[in-house]
DNA sequence: TCAGACATGATACCTCGTCTCAGTGAGACA
DNA sequence: TGTCTCACTGAGACGAGGTATCATGTCTGA
């Protein structure tokens, strides 16, 4: 089964219809290999109207197929999520490229943050920034030259 | 010395101007009690112009003096930071109360996940939502009666 | 005094996202 | 088969939040 029958069937699992503007949307989500923006998803989806786009990235989010990425400049991307389940990013600056990191290490720091400040803690956010290997190779040799 | 005057110094020690409009903006940052948008900065400083108001929050951020938070709804607001030095948030969704966290715990998760990543982490983004102990009896409150 | 740098407010503009609304089409049902 | 309902659609208006531009004012140092 390929990625895009597997997505449909979830939508339809939850009552949504899958209709050829939501195909469209879903088969440019499913090609981008990085993170993306809905501006890069709207001149992918010609076809599809710049509503539609948001509203089947919106439906993409609740079901878990995407997730948001935020970037160091404040700017949100989105980016295919093989991770259903609750992960955070490493994004590097220099090239763009995302790294999922499956291990929420956060979760004893919000036991812990539970108990000393008296909030019931329901999420939390973190993303890390940095430079990936093949990005600090480029910067040294730029430097040596 | 007034924390005004202090902010003032500050600016005048990197070069920049203490005009008018710019100690309206500050005076009006430093009396804000927790996080707020630069729509309520304009709505309290009326003299001076849109621009200008962005043009000065941009500076103090970068002289430390507000940071920003981020909600849990995506809107990006900022806040009067005691702490010049990295820090993280603690955002109540019920009230809104934003608590410091000033010991970074994720310090250690750095080190690690640079050596396992490959990565050289730069930077990272770490805030917390939940509900405060105030909102939490409410909430018990409302439930019991 | 004067030139140049800096700061200003007004306003146009941009980006990103939501809302509204009339039209469309798929599916249920008589 | 006809009709009805309702999810879905694209177009475009709208709003929030922020930046760019520009003429003008003000300060500073020579």
């Amino acid at each position: 089964m390929s990625d895009l029958e597997a997505v449909s069937l979830r939508l339809e699992a939850r009552g949504y219809r899958v209709t050829p503007p939501r195909r469209a949307v879903i088969a440019a989500v499913l090609q981008q290999a990085g993170h993306f923006s809905v501006e890069d998803l709207l001149h992918r989806c010609r076809g599809a109207g710049r509503a539609t786009v948001f509203r089947t990235i919106r439906l993409l989010t609740e079901l878990g197929v995407v997730c948001r990425v935020l970037l160091d400049d404040g700017s949100l991307h989105y980016r295919l999520s093989h991770r259903p389940q609750h992960h955070h990013h490493l994004v590097c600056t220099g090239c763009g490229k995302v790294q999922d990191l499956d291990d929420c290490a956060v979760s004893d720091l919000v036991r812990e943050l539970s108990g000393s400040s008296g909030y019931e803690i329901e999420g939390h956010w973190l993303e890390f920034y940095g430079h990936c290997s093949a990005c600090r190779s480029e910067v040294l040799a730029g430097v040596s030259s």
